[in-house]
RNA sequence: CGGGAUGUAGCGCAGUUGGUAGCGCACUACGUUCGGGACGUAGGGGUCGGGCGUUCGAGUCGCCUCAUCCCGACCA
C-alpha cells in the first residue's frame, strides 16, 4: 500500500498501514500518555457523535431508553457469574485506594496506605453485573418487564496489546441491557438489535456486514448465544463490528432478579446485552480510505460539503462570498451540512488536500473564472473526479451527488468483499489461501477441536455461522466428519 | 506475559572515534503569491525519557529504571 502523501514529508512514510495509522493519527485521534488510551480530536469526535445520534434514534424506535450506571463495580459483583468473571478477570483495572498524600520529601504524592478500600472496585469492562444488581430492585412482577435500557459510556479493558480505535484500553461505546419475562422475547430482542446494527452499518457507514451467530468458543462470557456482525477490511481481514448477546437467565440468577409470572410462579428474568464501540470508526476508516486519506460516507460525514473560494483580491473574495452565501443557505435548508472555508490563512491547494485527508464527500470550488461563466467546480471524494457545472441547480446536483457517493462507496466495499469470499473444501488449499486474507465458507463439524486446530495452524478463526447463505450439508475439511453447514473463517483484528 | 525495537524542538528524524545540539515540516514577522499541499528574508522554540556511574568532559560509554511502538498469546 502506498504511504506517501504529497507534502507530508516524512510524517507519512513511517506508517505502513495508512488507513488505521496515518489518517487516524494525523486527523482523528492520537495516543494519550496513558498506555493504550486515545485522544479523539474534535473532528474525529464529530464522527462519533454522528454515529451516536443516528444509532440512538434507531434504538428509541424500538422502545429503548437511555440511562446511566456507575463506572466502578464492586469486585464481588464480577464473580457472581462464573463464565463472566473468567472472561474479564485478566483485563480489569482495579481501584484499591481512595486517597493520596504528600510524600516525605514534599515534592510529590504517594498513595495513602491508610486509605485502602475494604473491597476493591473494578473499572467497568462492561456493565452487566452492576446493571443487573440494580434491576433486582426494579423487578417484582411480569408487569415490570421488559426493561429496555441503554447507556452511552466509556469502559476499560486492560488489553495486553492495543491498536488505535480497534482495541484501546479505554473506549467509548453503548451497551444495551434488557430484561424480559420470557425466553422468546429476549431471544427476539437480541436478534432485533443485531439487525438494527446491521442496517446502520450498511445504510449509514456504507460498510457491508455479514450477520451471523458465534460458535461456542467465540461467545461472550456468560452468553447462551452471541450474534455478530463481521465486516471485511481492505486487507481482507475480518473486523467484528457489533455484537448482541442472548444471556438466558444467567444474570437473573446471579443477581437474583426474580418476578412473579402470569402463572403466579417465581421466575428469573431473561437477559440480553448488545453493544457497538468506537471500533466502528476503525471500520469506517479501514473500509473506505484511500491513499489521499479518509473517505467518509455522506450519511455520516460531519461536514458533507466544503466550499473553497479561489481569489486574488479582496474584491474577488467579496464577490465569491456573495455568490456562495446563497448556495450555502439553500444547501442547509435541504438538510445538508456545509462549510464555507474563506479562511485567508491557507491557500486553496492546501485546503483541497486537507479536506481530502478529512474525507469530506463533496468539494465545491469557485474562482474568478466561475464568477464570469456562472459555473462552479465540483469534486467528489470517492472517485476524486472533478467537473465544472452550471451554478443553476447546483443544490439539487449536490444532493444527488451525495446519494451517489453513499451508494457508490457501499457498492465498492460490497464488491470487494464478495469477490473475496470463497467456498473451500480442501484444508491444504485453505491453509495456503487464507494467508492472503478473505472470508472462507467451509463446512464445520461443530466441534471445538476442529476450531482449535484451524486457529493453531493458520491463526484464522471461525467468525460466525452466517445468515443469508444457502446451507447444504457436507464434510468437514479438517476432521472429515459430516457437517451440517458452512461457517465463515477468516483472520481477524 | 514472551520476542523485537525505539525514546533528541509541536511532528518526523540526523547526531561519526565522547568535546557543550542540528535538519525538514510546523510556528512568528514582513514582502511577493493564491485554479492542487507557494516562495524569499529574518526569527522563536530543546532539563537529549528518568536515575546512578565512568570521565577533565556524556545525546554518545556502562548499569538500573520508566514509557511507547511492533510481532505473538488474550479480547469489542
Amino acid at each position: 500500500m502506498a504511504t506517501e502523501l504529497k507534502g507530508l514529508t516524512k510524517r507519512s512514510v513511517n506508517y505502513s498501514a495508512w488507513y488505521n495509522e496515518l489518517v487516524v493519527k494525523a486527523e482523528l485521534a492520537e495516543q494519550a500518555d496513558v498506555r493504550g488510551c486515545m485522544v479523539i480530536r474534535p473532528y474525529g469526535y464529530a464522527i462519533w457523535e454522528k454515529i451516536q445520534s443516528e444509532l440512538d434514534k434507531k434504538f428509541k424506535a424500538t422502545g429503548v431508553q437511555n440511562a446511566y450506571f456507575p463506572l466502578l463495580i464492586p469486585k464481588s459483583f464480577l464473580s457472581r457469574e462464573a463464565e463472566h468473571v473468567e472472561g474479564f478477570a485478566k483485563e480489569c483495572a482495579v481501584v484499591t485506594h481512595y486517597r493520596l498524600k504528600t510524600n516525605d520529601t514534599h515534592d510529590g504524592v504517594v498513595v495513602d496506605p491508610d486509605a485502602k478500600l475494604d473491597e476493591e472496585l473494578i473499572i467497568r469492562p462492561t456493565s452487566e453485573t452492576i446493571i443487573w444488581n440494580t434491576y433486582k430492585n426494579w423487578v417484582k412482577s411480569y408487569r415490570d418487564l421488559p426493561i429496555l435500557c441503554n447507556q452511552w459510556c466509556n469502559v476499560m479493558r486492560w488489553e495486553m496489546r492495543t491498536r488505535l480505535f480497534l482495541r484501546t484500553s479505554e473506549f467509548l461505546w453503548q451497551e444495551g441491557h434488557t430484561a424480559h419475562a420470557t425466553r422468546e422475547e429476549a431471544e427476539e430482542r437480541a436478534k432485533m438489535m443485531l439487525h438494527v446494527y446491521a442496517d446502520f452499518a450498511e445504510q449509514y457507514m456504507a460498510v457491508p456486514v455479514i450477520r451471523g451467530v458465534k460458535s461456542e468458543t467465540e461467545r461472550f462470557a456468560g452468553a447462551l448465544d452471541t450474534y455478530t456482525l463481521e465486516a471485511m477490511m481492505q486487507d481482507g481481514k475480518a473486523l467484528q463490528s457489533g455484537t448482541s448477546h442472548f444471556l438466558g437467565q444467567n444474570f437473573g440468577r446471579a443477581f437474583n432478579v426474580q418476578f412473579l409470572n402470569r402463572d403466579q410462579k417465581q421466575e428469573y428474568a431473561w437477559a440480553t446485552s448488545w453493544g457497538v464501540s468506537t471500533r466502528l470508526m476503525g471500520a469506517l476508516i479501514m473500509t473506505h480510505s484511500d491513499d489521499n486519506g479518509l473517505v467518509l460516507p455522506p450519511h455520516l460525514a460531519p461536514i458533507q460539503v466544503v466550499i473553497v473560494p479561489i481569489y486574488k483580491s479582496q474584491e474577488q473574495l467579496s464577490a465569491i462570498d456573495a455568490k456562495v452565501e446563497g448556495i450555502c443557505n439553500n444547501l442547509r435548508n435541504m438538510g445538508i451540512s456545509v462549510k464555507y472555508d474563506n479562511d485567508d490563512n491557507k491557500r486553496p491547494g492546501f485546503k483541497f488536500a486537507d479536506y481530502e485527508l478529512k474525507g469530506i464527500p463533496v468539494r465545491l470550488a469557485m474562482g474568478a473564472r466561475d464568477l464570469e461563466n456562472g459555473t462552479i467546480e465540483v469534486m467528489r471524494r470517492d472517485t476524486l473526479e472533478k467537473e465544472t457545472v452550471s451554478i443553476d441547480g447546483i443544490e439539487a446536483y449536490v444532493q444527488k451527488l451525495l446519494e451517489d457517493i453513499q451508494a457508490n462507496i457501499y457498492k465498492k466495499a460490497l464488491d470487494f468483499r464478495d469477490s473475496h469470499i470463497y467456498e473451500c473444501d480442501n484444508y491444504d488449499e485453505f491453509k495456503q489461501r487464507i494467508q492472503d486474507g478473505g472470508f472462507f465458507l467451509c463446512h464445520w463439524d461443530g466441534t471445538p477441536e476442529t476450531e482449535a486446530k484451524i486457529k493453531e495452524d493458520t491463526q484464522a478463526t471461525i467468525r460466525c455461522v452466517p445468515y443469508g447463505y444457502e446451507q447444504t450439508p457436507g464434510t468437514d475439511m479438517v476432521s472429515g466428519k459430516p457437517a451440517k453447514y458452512r461457517v465463515i473463517i477468516a483472520k481477524a483484528y
